[in-house]
DNA sequence: CGATTACTTTGATCCAAGTCAATCAAAGGT
DNA sequence: ACCTTTGATTGACTTGGATCAAAGTAATCG
């Protein structure tokens, strides 16, 4: 379930492949399976983009829900914040991926979205898109495959949290990472981290000295290669027996 | 954002008070602000009831998935199953709850779930939900809603499993259960447990035994009672702040 | 540019929770 | 009634990761 499913699940996500018409919506995850006049129409909804800038707010927790956010491009984490300060990022997130799904419960949001790098975002008025979805069966299933697949991601950190040591859980997180980045054609063997060691112990459960450690670990066993942010994966496979050794898979 | 997050979530998915006409649905949580024909309308699709005794499956990871399951009656828990045979608990699920949500985006069950006492649900088609919904916005609107609510309540067991200790998790799981029984007119002070101390463990990230010296922690400090599976809270009060005290530095 | 701040690494301890193990209690089967 | 199985509690001990501390390195900014 998670040995490729923290992993799958949150790329899948993006379809860069579907056969969208309009330019602005090409990386976007929704418009799979629509017709050209069907993302016309979805177009037309999504037309609104915003510029976020490296370390400022998408949107907060607490104030007012109305649009979902898809992200056209940079690198944005999702937290939830305790009044006492604890913190827990929720997720890290990238182009294609859709943001606000947790506020649509109570139209309110529940976490903190914050830009980790220059950030570009469409806004989705979510009253329309339930609208038009009203008249495009596809659209409707594919919001709700959307909605289905972060309940399945969110299963597969939760299964990370609850039962994996800390190596294996960097080498989740890590070959979660190399997997999206690939998919948006970027190398799957050698990126750079948009995030502190701090927020991967935040998302890990973990504290940030352990995630060096875990990091310097697998550099010594010559697995990875880390040069402060920037990772090199030198085997892809023993990073992925790491992670499922002690847990996870099917 | 826990505080009262993995407690509220899962519970509000129940609508006692909604407005519906058949008796059959009364509990669900589907029909909230549905006219009577609308309900009518839902009525055709989920009548197919199905009892399942316990220890036995609702249904099980990698299986078809067409039909989403509300829980008519009874107790159940959903888990994903390791290779090695050990089980990470996703959730444990009562009255009105919607089960099944995590099997839209593969069309394939992600879980398996599990009666913990003899249990009754209501099988409603997907597809004829989608369906039916194209029609009756607020029924859309509806589901939205408690998608998200999923989502919110995966992120709430996130920040317990990213950033708890043992017996904070116990005093969170133990409000959450508590709140749920007292929404369903039950006690919220004196019910029993269904699941087993392994069971709670698995859900909770943490061993039974350390499960066990929890309950007992919280025991001798008089906050609860503790005869097996029967559950006295005497204090709910310094349970809830167990719940958000440790100390935690940022 | 150098200074200040933010982030990372590494080492030395400590402790919460895991592990191992014994005992007890209840439930089921024959 | 008697065994067997399953679940719960508790104690002794071990350990992985947290905490504390110090030093190094990369950004940021006036």
């Amino acid at each position: 379930m998670l040995t490729d499913s923290s992993t799958p699940s949150q790329l899948d996500i993006l379809n860069i492949k579907s056969s969208c018409a309009t330019c602005s919506l090409r990386e976007l995850c929704l418009p799979v399976g629509l017709d050209e006049k069907e993302v016309q129409v979805l177009g037309d909804v999504v037309s609104h983009k915003r510029k976020i800038q490296r370390g400022s707010y998408l949107h907060r927790t607490g104030t007012e829900f109305q649009t979902l956010f898809a992200i056209r491009s940079g690198f944005m984490k999702t937290c939830v914040l305790e009044e006492d300060g604890r913190q827990q990022v929720t997720g890290f997130h990238m182009t294609g991926e859709l943001l606000g799904l947790d506020a649509i419960s109570t139209e309110m949001h529940t976490c903190d979205a914050i830009a980790l790098e220059d950030s570009e975002v469409c806004e989705i008025p979510f009253a329309k898109l339930e609208e038009i979805s009203r008249t495009i069966p596809s659209l409707m299933h594919q919001f709700h495959k959307i909605m289905s697949r972060e309940i399945v991601r969110d299963h597969g950190v939760m299964l990370l949290l609850g039962s994996m040591k800390a190596e294996e859980r960097l080498a989740t997180f890590l070959l979660n990472l190399s997997r999206r980045f690939s998919i948006r054609g970027y190398s799957a063997s050698d990126f750079n981290l948009r995030m502190t060691r701090e927020e991967i112990g935040s998302y890990l459960g973990l504290k940030l000295e352990t995630v060096s450690r875990a990091f310097s670990k697998l550099q010594d066993e010559n697995i990875i290669s880390v040069d402060n942010k920037h990772i090199q994966i030198n085997d892809i496979e023993r990073l992925r027996t790491k992670m499922g050794s002690s847990s996870c898979r099917s």
